[in-house]
DNA sequence: CTACAGTGTGGGAGCGCTCCCACAGCTGGG
DNA sequence: CCCAGCTGTGGGAGCGCTCCCACACTGTAG
């Protein structure tokens, strides 16, 4: 540090030079003319001050450029205007990579409108989990977000006993006690099945993700449910279990096949794996659609770009990422306990696979 | 020690009795028996402690669960202890995916050390960047990241006449006074190119970014200097102008065959570009690599799953992302203005399109 | 007239820190 | 013996806000 360079101090006012210094609200009550509790009202939007006292401390804070300093603000209200995303960084890599932009840019686009602030906070490692702990403990946000919640996550439940407003993506079961937003996941892999029927698929195998969390759970189900709907018995043999990422769809489309070769469509819980799964089908001498139809889930950048183009079910993630915010502001401000949950509708894009 | 020591804790007995009640330093200073300066002198660092005092001030706090209050220090300090991400949101959409997030995931690591706050700020619209600029004015992070800067945009002059600490992904062109991290574009760019002229290619094309942007400038660069070290002259006719998405890469694409059937080879300023270029190329009849090869930039998810995979040249995202974290920290630290410039290799990843 | 609620207002107190000054204890040199 | 010059220490002041109490001033009722 360097001892020189300290902010010249405009002790008087008349030395000449513009001052540096940030107005404060101090000033503004004085160039108003008013007291600092009304500056304070005018700027809080307190109804009991009078029209002419709210013009003057207007002007003045025009005059003067002034903006409320956040941390006084912060010191004495012991609210922050902040909120934390929390992700797990493992999982940026797992998602569709939009999705993770997505989110942010949804939530981003809602708190555009107030004055939180947006943190972001990956964690990676039981140090950083443990830090995060100590983080939220210590009041530092006003509500926190979390993306892709894992079945065992001690996260949520540190989040309920601290009683932090919170919203998840996704939920860790139908039991969820806390908020959560998260795309008809069950819904989208039902119709994703059922237009593999329709097209005439009579041996339908699907590529789960990590069973432990949710959203596999619930793609799981859809399949499950669409298959039975439409007469056929629930074939444990047709159920490759993977992990959402490409090598992983390899691997289980590999042993699918050798397990039931003569399969005809596959619905695979995200675009990496039946990317993974497109490339085993064709190795193997299947084409697709014709031998083998194949189906994604979240319509990534993946999905557009394989051969043939992939027909995949789409989640709205930005309206994810802005109902997230949405209902964690409802919750940071009403205080109510009243846990919110919203689940929004799925939609099948179909391309060339299937 | 002190009879007057105790705080009545219930000063507001509240409707709930909240048990929050964080330990403040004057608390954990009446523990450990000192006074209020050697616990603040402790948990900064200062050398002027007695081991005793030391000691018996870290027990204290052990004990307490102390954490210090963010907007106290700030209050009084003027530091934040945070810096900003900004990102021009239009730009999320046009990189390659993974970019992003592997910026934030670079970032992040390096200020797990710290603790640094890492605020993401999105700018979509005009209205939205006069808010930054406010915010930015108003002094509320120590620091500002920036991510894709255009020729003309206003935020690193706003960044250099505030004298807040900067750092560029990227950089405005050769005389950048603000402190930047990029990636060897044109080296990157020659490499491709040379690759393509060792595989025999003798008509190579190329599809540029927007050249607003340094990063397209300087892959365009490249390109040229391969050719002109090849012996072979800069010919117009075989650069296309695009602007790094996939549609523009189409159109471009069909642009410079309908202008040079004959080319042989091209060189696509991104993978998005490139996969768009692909499709056009083999709508046309042409076998890729062999009536023409063709390489991207950016080694995305993309690259991966084209037909034939892509080559594609590779820049180390998250190491950029570590990199401008930790050139930003020295500059809020030394306050010197030495402006710091880091350029990272890059690396051609071959696959099977050329 | 007094009483009293209802408005708008000023400004003291205090949030939890860091900064800095004063001072106590201890050297060691004159 | 004193007087420096250290080091370690306590605690006052004050950062810029919000909260809240006291205090004008109304106007209306008793």
């Amino acid at each position: 540090m360097s001892p020189t360079a300290q902010r010249p101090d405009a002790l008087h006012p008349g030395a000449g030079g513009r001052a540096t210094a940030r107005p404060t609200l101090e000033e503004v009550a004085a160039l108003a003319g008013v007291g600092r509790g009304t500056v304070s009202r005018v700027i809080n939007g307190s109804p009991r001050v009078s029209a002419k006292a709210r013009e003057a401390v207007q002007t003045a804070i025009a005059e003067l450029g002034y903006v409320p300093n956040r941390a006084a603000r912060t010191l004495v209200t012991s609210r922050t205007d902040s909120i934390a995303l929390v992700v797990p960084e493992a999982e940026t890599r797992l998602f569709s990579e939009p999705y993770f932009s997505d989110i942010i840019s949804g939530v981003s686009a809602e708190l555009a409108e107030t004055d939180m602030q947006l943190l972001l906070i990956l964690v990676r490692n039981q140090r950083e989990r443990d830090r995060l702990s100590a983080y939220l403990t210590a009041q530092r946000v006003d509500g926190v977000l979390v993306v892709s919640v894992h079945r065992d996550d001690p996260l949520p439940g540190l989040l309920e006993s601290l009683e932090i407003p919170s919203v998840l993506a996704g939920r860790r079961g139908d039991l969820e006690p806390l908020s959560y937003v998260h795309a008809d996941n069950a819904g989208g892999a039902r119709m994703a099945v059922r237009h593999l029927l329709r097209r005439g698929c009579t041996q339908v195998a699907t590529l789960t993700g990590p069973l432990d969390m949710e959203v596999a759970q619930a793609r799981l189900g859809g399949y499950r449910r669409a298959l039975e709907e439409a007469g056929h018995a629930y074939d444990e043999e047709l159920v490759g279990l993977a992990d959402f990422t490409e090598e992983g769809g390899r691997v289980a489309m590999r042993e699918l096949l050798a397990r039931r070769p003569e399969l005809d469509g596959v619905f695979c819980a995200s675009d990496v794996m039946a990317a993974g799964a497109m490339q085993v089908l064709r190795a193997a001498g299947r084409r697709i659609p014709d031998d083998v139809a194949v189906i994604g889930f979240d319509d990534s950048i993946v999905a557009r770009h394989t051969d043939p183009p992939m027909t995949s079910v789409r989640q709205p993630i930005e309206e994810m990422g802005r109902t997230m915010a949405r209902l964690l502001l409802d919750e940071i401000h009403e205080r109510g306990r009243a846990r919110r949950q919203v689940v929004l509708a799925t939609e099948l894009i179909v391309r060339d696979s299937a």
